[in-house]
DNA sequence: GTGGTCTAGACCACA
DNA sequence: GTGGTCTAGACCACG
């Protein structure tokens, strides 16, 4: 977990940058199903962070499945990340989408998009 | 204008939607270089909405160039609004980029992401 | 009186951009004392403006005591715009002390200022 | 803070002085990179001035990257004022090339300003 | 506690 | 009539 980095300064909410790191971690593999979260406090500390905060990330990525917390023992990667992963592939396709749009507004070559995305899935590949 | 719909439940500010509303139409085409907008009290009984909301969209609108406000005649479309155009460019593109980065971490094909923006580009042509 | 250039795009009131305009007419001595200034109605048609701000620069102008009006006969730059042209001096060198108090306070070079000096002298040279 | 002086009869909106005041501060290094700025509420009733002037003051300094502030924490002085830094040069020098012109054309000897640059410079050395 | 947003209502200068 | 500024008071999310 030690790959997470928070940035305190940046305008998105800690909590949600939380979110995202652990979900990318669970996402890419990084974090295999029932495999054991770090407690709150551990990571609070860790990354000199309120433990409200860490809570809070919890708290919302068992909302949405992609975590179990069992009271008194800690969290978990849930089993089955499939359900998680579907949601969470809407709501990526939908910011693609939106961002797509608005290149068409303002009049952007359709072949910067896809090469864009040539370029960038290149640049990020495992 | 009325084209422009605001969602006063939504969770993005109202002078957010403003802004992308306005901008959406000058980016368009609809809203021609120099023609008038609509007057901050007239915009605003219109929509139902705040008139100081209106100017602080109205405001934001001008700092980034794409329209500009006379003291006592109104506001209008800039005459130029390439520059404006350039630096929205630039921020689409970084959006695409972290869609296509997360989508990436996703696991999701890239033909997907492909076929999604032919689909996307077709339906909104003009 | 057609070198005077107005922007009704700019920030500035109209009204003050005719007052500078005509001032600078005055104290640079393309008008003379005594002269008669174009009459209300005809500026405003000139320039195509409102009248009304015609005639508030014009008694901006003879409150400075750099014009006189005669109510049925015109306005004319006053015989003696000495007085109006040490005011007006006395602006400018507070206007210069504050650039500099935050030239200073800017860090920038004190040879930059004079450097500064030197080049717009030559260039505005008459 | 208390350095700043807010005059509520000026004509220069309050927003504006606050701006220039806490600019000054920050350029001038009274105030240190990442050092935390008074609560919008606390300067607010220090000043005695409404809370959301306070607010669109900081909104402007943080537009500049002057200052940046991160809802729920506070705002602080950025890590990096170089670049608002430059962009304040800019601006300095073109208000004090305008006044150098309108000096010019108030037939103003170009000794007197020298001398008054030389004066000013001076008088509030560090 | 913090900053961010919105509303309601007022006053001003400008045209 | 216009836009710009300010005040007072409220609500929200974040930590």
């Amino acid at each position: 977990m030690s790959n997470i980095r928070i940035d305190v300064k940046s305008r998105t909410p800690i909590f949600e940058q939380l979110c995202a790191g652990i979900r990318e971690e669970i996402l890419s593999g990084a974090m295999a199903p029932g495999e054991a979260l770090p407690s709150v406090r551990a990571l609070a500390c860790e990354l000199a962070i309120n433990p409200n905060t860490i809570q809070k990330a919890y708290a919302e990525l068992e909302r949405q499945k992609l975590i179990s917390s069992a009271p008194g023992r800690g969290s978990f990667v849930s089993d089955d990340i499939r359900p998680a992963m579907g949601a969470f592939e809407e709501k990526i396709l939908a910011d693609l989408r939106a961002a797509v749009h608005r290149a068409r507004l303002c009049s952007i070559a359709k072949e910067k998009l896809t090469e864009l995305i040539d370029k960038e899935w290149e640049g990020t590949k495992p």
